[in-house]
RNA sequence: GGGUGGUUAGCUCAGUUGGUUUAGAGCGUCUGGUUUACACCCAGAAGGUCACAGGUUCGACUCCUGUACCACCCACCA
């Protein structure tokens, strides 16, 4: 017999470990049923996992259970990411703070660090792998990938070439977000803004006003840009030139006109500083003007800054300001100037606008052949979305996805840590070439995917580039670099579509199904996966996104560990409460796309249901048992000893295998488990198990929760394949493994539960009725019942309560009909004569009806007209006229129904 | 500056193309109750002019316009 209360602890580990050994994850290339696959999106080598994780496979674990149990091939490929520049700064910061090493990676250099590195992140992978399995998470382990596998870096290598010889890549001096503190770029999208109150500047310049709230980057500034309708300025022209006192002495400046140009702004002019704002850099680009370095990679002066070279930005910043007050070049001050500061998203360095030699990806250039076109990769991530191939739910992120896309530029690519895929360029070490006429040393011997150690023309070694590339670079391939046969990668002479055709996985599993992951990283790498793969495969990397919101605490707050009073730890939780109930409280009210709040007592509440469900299970074990039926025996429902009860309940059933068949099908998730939940504790456990008290029916029982078992078991899987285990058929399979119920598996008895609604709906009317008119044993009740279907009149004379168990019987005499065209039923332990005819407060029903007759009449012209609308009808989809049309149908048999009434009534 | 989402019961949120919902759930509150599983329980109750103002419609939580507040995203304001 089981246990009195559900102890998620002592049971989630030994079931997960029962599916891995039957096999049950794994999914089988060679098979013949329809695929379905989604890639786990990796979580960061780093550490631990978070809630952000635990919904992402919380969702992904219900498809995936879902699709398996439906008869797909379901596959779920499990990895981890390398996260290039997450990881190196968490490992650097750990030596720094472990060992006193102020730079290490000065100390340890390149091959030493990367091996830390590499040490701290295969713990780190234990870690997240045991994690993932107490979500229990059904992917197949056998399958699973790093972002940093040879057979991976092996793709990057393909693809980096691919592009490069397609021209889709690039090396050019532009401008990038230097991060000084990690001695990197950071990509565009890896920045945030960070408000910093600052004092703002203003100093003459020549005849013209600047303000500034960083004077040190001025040094250089020779350029002075104003706006070309600037009627203050009219009188200089594009191009003219002056000379002015400024802060190393005499300069010769030339004023520009651009439209960039605020007016209202300030004084409405700006000298320029190209090498360190990315917006002069343009403005500097378009009129091609010069471009000086001011401040070093340290974020220290250079030698331009005169008597301040080698100072750092804080410590020069006044005596710069000293300085122009004592030349009396200082005009004002403004103190509480509100600034944004551009910040590393990562390391959280201030970032220095700097120009760099740097790998790019092209995005606008029209090479990839694509729908028989060539397109710029800008217009195939674009074309992708617009032509439904790729379905983003919720669908107002396409908007946001085409609004990214249209302020695209050309992604940098390269960085300049250790720790990730290295650009596979190589030099040679020796030779020379000639560029513009000059000697320089060899810039590119070779780019290839294979490993290239020496230069055969003069025998000397090569080197490769020391750049690695963006993390986001080899995350995009994700979707079909974890299905290519690593086996086939150590080949060399095998090209990238040949990777792609001799690779089964690839081809039996790719595109992938659905991509589900948080929205906050749509850009970062939903748009990169597309981006790259249709470049890459020519394939789309999913047919469908589906995008989570973020988890926040109970206030609202983002989930950090600088909150840890109100912030949940999924690793704490499970214990406590198991995996199940979490699951269910991420899951069931959230919509996708919308944030949403989590704290313990709402999972306390799922807690509360698998217990319920629990005892349920229990309970039905315990009636079999009296009934001396053996709850594995093959089941033999038999229509003519069913109850008006069980025929209800099994009606009902039937209902809920289409309800969450379709709702899953369609990703409603949140309604689906709200579903399951109120039918199995407000119908079966409060209404069907309180009758079965009465006169049960086992079979029914077995047959209801071995349905309801099947239906919950993608929400929560362990507490239900541990009950499977005392229910299942005999030499039925795991749950895991077991069929999706079919909707007609046994009698729809849709008759049964109309009649069973009327009387639900007579007795609700009679208790309040009760109530109202304070009816007691002996008193009369009068009253009008209004059901679905029908309208009662119900006159009654006699009536009395009882207590029975834990409901309440009421019986109820009729007065005239003596029971000739009463339906008598008992139900819900009570005992009701239902007379048929009867009439009182006529009136009020009258209103009633006269006032439905008008809307309906009103409904039915508005529904015609629609449909005699041709325009309508041609544009339309068939289904959607057809749902018009019957509408219509019902309308008119419901104004039927509504108008004799009236006439029975008159 | 541009964009997106939100505003529904004390709290946290559902509500699928406008009509069987006289607006739902969970938690909380209140009143009863140890009754053939479950106090991680049972039976009931109270609690909402669906942010506000207009409009379209026979009919609006649902569609349109505007306003207010909150949140987020994007953008080159020196």
């Amino acid at each position: 017999m089981l246990p009195k209360a559900y102890d998620p602890k002592a049971v989630e580990d030994g079931i997960y470990a029962m599916w891995e050994q039957s096999g049950a994850f794994k999914a089988d290339t060679a098979s013949k049923k329809e695929p379905f696959t989604i890639s786990m999106p990796p979580p960061n080598a780093t550490g631990q996992l978070h809630l952000g994780h635990a919904v992402m496979l919380a969702l992904e674990d219900i498809f995936i259970r879902f699709a398996r149990m439906q008869g797909k091939e379901a596959l779920w490929v499990p990895g981890t990411d390398h996260a290039a520049i997450a990881t190196e700064s968490v490992v650097i910061k750990k030596i720094q703070q472990e060992e006193k090493i102020p730079d290490p990676r000065a100390k340890l250099g390149r091959e030493e660090l990367i091996r830390r590195i590499a040490d701290f992140v295969g713990k780190s992978q234990d870690t997240i792998r045991s994690q993932i399995r107490k979500m229990g998470a059904s992917c197949d382990w056998s399958r699973e990938r790093y972002t940093f596998d040879p057979a991976l870096n092996r793709c990057v290598n393909e693809v980096f070439v691919k592009m490069y010889k397609d021209g889709l890549i690039y090396r050019g001096h532009r401008i990038v977000n230097w991060d000084p503190k990690m001695q990197t770029t950071v990509a565009d999208d890896e920045i945030e803004y960070v408000e910093e109150t600052v004092p703002f500047y203003t100093f003459q310049y020549g005849p013209f006003q600047i303000s500034t709230a960083r004077p040190e980057t001025k040094f250089g500034d020779k350029y002075v840009v104003v706006h070309p309708d600037d009627k203050r300025y009219k009188q200089y022209k594009d191009g003219e030139q002056f000379e002015c006192e400024w802060i190393g002495g005499k300069i010769k400046a030339t004023i520009i006109k651009d439209k960039v140009i605020d007016m209202e702004f300030g004084t409405g002019c700006m000298t320029i500083t190209p090498w360190h704002d990315p917006v002069d850099f343009d403005l500097a680009e378009r009129h091609k003007l010069d471009k000086e370095q001011i401040i070093d990679f340290e974020g220290k002066l250079l030698p331009i800054a005169g008597e301040f070279a080698g100072m750092s930005i804080e410590e020069a910043r006044p005596k710069i300001v000293e300085k122009l007050k004592e030349k009396g070049l200082f005009v004002k001050i403004e103190e509480n100037y509100v600034h944004r500061v551009a910040v590393s998203y990562r390391g959280k360095g201030k970032i220095e606008p700097q120009i760099k030699e740097q790998w790019f990806i092209d995005v606008n250039k029209p090479v990839v052949p694509w729908k028989k076109k060539n397109m710029s990769l800008k217009e195939v991530m674009q074309d992708v979305i617009r032509s439904k191939e790729i379905e983003i739910i919720p669908d107002r992120f396409e908007k946001v996805y085409f609004h990214w896309i249209d302020n695209l530029r050309d992604w940098c690519i390269s960085r300049q840590i250790w720790w990730g895929h290295r650009v596979p360029v190589y030099y040679c070490k020796k030779c020379t070439e000639i560029v513009n006429g000059k000697e320089v040393p060899m810039r590119l011997l070779y780019i290839g995917s294979e490993p290239f150690e020496v230069h055969e023309a003069c025998g000397s070694p090569v080197t490769q580039d020391p750049d690695t590339l963006d993390t986001w670079f080899s995350s995009g391939l994700w979707t079909w670099s974890t299905l290519i046969d690593p086996a086939l990668t150590e080949d060399y002479s095998l090209d990238l579509p040949d990777l792609l055709k001799k690779s089964p996985d690839y081809q039996k599993f790719h595109p992938t199904t659905v991509m589900e992951t948080g929205y906050d990283i749509l850009f970062f790498w939903v748009a990169r996966m597309i981006l790259m793969t249709t470049y890459a495969t020519g394939q789309i990397p999913f047919k469908k996104v589906y995008l989570h919101g973020l988890i926040r605490t109970r206030d609202g707050a983002k989930m950090s560990k600088s909150h840890p009073e109100t912030c949940i730890d999924p690793l704490e939780i499970i214990p406590k409460y198991g995996a199940d109930a979490l699951r269910l409280s991420m899951i069931v009210g959230q919509s996708p796309g919308n944030d949403s709040r989590l704290f313990e007592e709402k999972i306390g509440g799922y807690r509360n249901f698998v217990n319920k469900l629990w005892n349920a299970s229990r309970f039905v074990l315990i009636q079999c048992e009296e009934a001396g039926l053996q709850p594995n025996e093959k089941l033999k429902i038999e229509n003519e000893k069913l109850s008006l009860a069980d025929k209800a309940l099994l009606s009902a059933l039937q209902d809920l295998i289409t309800d969450v068949t379709e709702g899953l099908e369609t990703y409603r998730l949140s309604e689906v488990g709200e579903r399951l939940y109120s039918f199995v504790w407000d119908y079966f456990c409060d209404w069907y198990l309180e009758l079965s008290k009465g006169e049960a029916n086992p079979q029914v029982l077995i047959h209801a929760l071995r349905t309801m078992l099947q239906l919950l078991h993608p929400y929560c899987p362990f507490v239900t394949e541990e009950l499977w285990k005392s229910v299942a058929p005999r030499g039925a399979t795991l749950l895991i493994k077991g069929v999706w119920p079919q909707a007609d598996d046994s009698p729809k008895n849709q008759g049964a539960f109309d009649q069973l609604q009327v009387v639900i709906d007579v007795i609700t009317a009679l208790r309040s009725i009760r109530a109202e008119q304070g009816v007691d044993q002996g008193k009369k009740i009068e009253a009008i019942i209004h059901t679905k279907e029908h309208v009662k009149v119900l006159e009654s004379q006699r009536g009395h309560i009882e207590r029975m168990g834990r409901l309440e019987k009421l019986t109820i005499d009729a007065k005239s009909a003596k029971h000739k065209n009463a339906a008598s039923v008992f139900l819900k332990g009570v005992e009701v004569h239902i007379p048929l005819e009867g009439m009182i407060d006529m009136k009020a029903e009258k209103q009633k009806l006269t006032k439905e007759q008008e809307n309906l009449r009103g409904f039915l012209a508005g529904v015609e007209k629609k449909l005699s609308n041709e325009q309508f009808i041609a544009n339309a989809a068939a289904e959607v006229v057809a749902k018009e049309k019957q509408k219509l149908a019902d309308a008119q048999e419901k104004l039927r129904k509504v108008e004799e009434r009236l006439k029975l009534l008159s």
